[in-house]
DNA sequence: AAGTGGTCTAGACCACATC
DNA sequence: ATGTGGTCTAGACCACTTA
């Protein structure tokens, strides 16, 4: 027993999908033209086109202006790893955060840091570490630059109570970035900071964000021992949307 | 100088786009009505709403019947990443794949499995253990369960020369799944198999997958060193399909 | 009751692909 | 030349929200 919001729309789209989902309808096979579907189910084109329109936008169908429409190759699929304020995860846990504020100031980009932002060296950017914790225990190092152009507040924020995270997320909207995930044995100076033993495995993330106009944040985020898992979740990948 | 089609549709979608990336229209501002844009641009009740609706399925606007249309709140981030065939990696990194078999049968399900597969205890799963190497060298431990009913071909495939992932993409789609990435210190066992050094951190992936009418694989994906990296894109979170 | 969006029709003209 | 999809119009009736 299913809701059924049973338009003329949803009915011939979910014939659709059902021919394509049972594998009636395989990837590459030709779908009915917008002429036999409006014989089929006594529709206008308007309602049929709109529907193999939205079917096509979805990544189920491949219309060829002039040619026809095909089902469309099957997507190939993509795990999403959600981004949360570290803030929130922490309480989400049940336990009390509190930060620790290592470093936050400005200082001259280095070589390596210029290329990385597109600006010029020696370009003052801001840097913060961070050692966020759960209930006084090491939770996670956070290791940040930001363009200071981005975030002109970001000296005088109190890191200790919010995060850069949600500071960036409050300001104009990030575009899209790249993202490395990596296990590594720490280094001595993360291993003081995060306070682990040495044998103990860590999960490093190296994430750089973007706008349009240019990098916005690069940072370095370490977890430890059984903070280190990160859960996603598999779907189809979706499907590319077009530019503006 | 950029592309433009300059449809009625597209100008329409554009200024509402354009509006809403300024910031001139922040989330939660109204959005003037079919009827006020029907005006604006002389165009057709049709064409205003398709563009609206094409809006808000995109997850820029939220509309309400009856009450009017908004702007969304903007969609959270997350990490794509992308499932690769393992042997494609592989040679995509201009190495050779091999692959040393370790395992290849069918045995009953533990307890803890059954759960997992939500299947009597006892049920029959086909369980396969691969290294994957690149050029010689242990590349991907893979430690797969399969529910056999999904897999009828499983026990014949030739493991060596086709990965268990290309059998299953190529059988009915999959619906979606879960996955966890850690970073662990790899067991005794699991050391022998990857020819990795003791203190050496390994990323741990564990996925499941399922189709509507089951989970269909359950897999532990073990990598050592350098090898042990994901790069994914950062990008807003895809809205949610309407099921089906 | 008035305003708003949800759905649908029956046309029209155009652009592109194929034969 | 024919068939296909791309775009658009000018209506219509309905359902939901708000007042």
């Amino acid at each position: 027993m299913n809701e059924r919001p049973s338009t003329l729309s949803s009915r011939i789209s979910a014939h659709i999908l059902d021919r394509i989902g049972s594998g009636a309808w395989r990837a590459g096979d030709r779908v009915p033209t917008e002429a036999a579907l409006m014989e089929e189910f006594a529709a206008s084109r308007m309602t049929v086109h709109h529907v193999l329109k939205d079917l096509a936008r979805r990544g189920y169908l491949k219309r060829t202006h002039g040619a026809g429409t095909v089902v469309a190759a099957p997507r190939p699929y993509v795990t999403h790893y959600d981004h949360h304020d570290i803030i929130e995860e922490i309480e989400a846990r049940g336990a009390r955060h509190s930060a620790r504020v290592v470093v936050q100031h400005l200082r001259p980009a280095t070589a390596a840091e210029a290329a990385d932002f597109d600006v010029a060296p020696e370009t003052p950017l801001f840097h913060a570490v961070v050692i966020h914790m759960a209930e006084a225990k090491p939770f996670e190092l956070e290791d940040r630059l930001i363009d200071p152009a981005y975030l002109p507040d970001c000296l005088r924020a109190n890191l200790a109570k919010q995060s850069l995270f949600s500071l960036l997320m409050t300001s104009r909207p990030l575009r899209d970035g790249e993202e490395r995930v990596r296990a590594v044995t720490p280094s001595d100076e993360d291993r003081d900071l995060l306070d682990v033993a040495p044998t103990q495995p860590c999960l490093e993330t190296i994430r750089r964000t973007w706008t349009h106009e240019g990098v916005v944040t690069r940072v370095r985020l370490l977890r430890a021992g059984c903070d280190a898992v990160m859960s996603g979740r598999i779907a189809p990948a979706p499907v590319q949307e077009r530019a503006r």
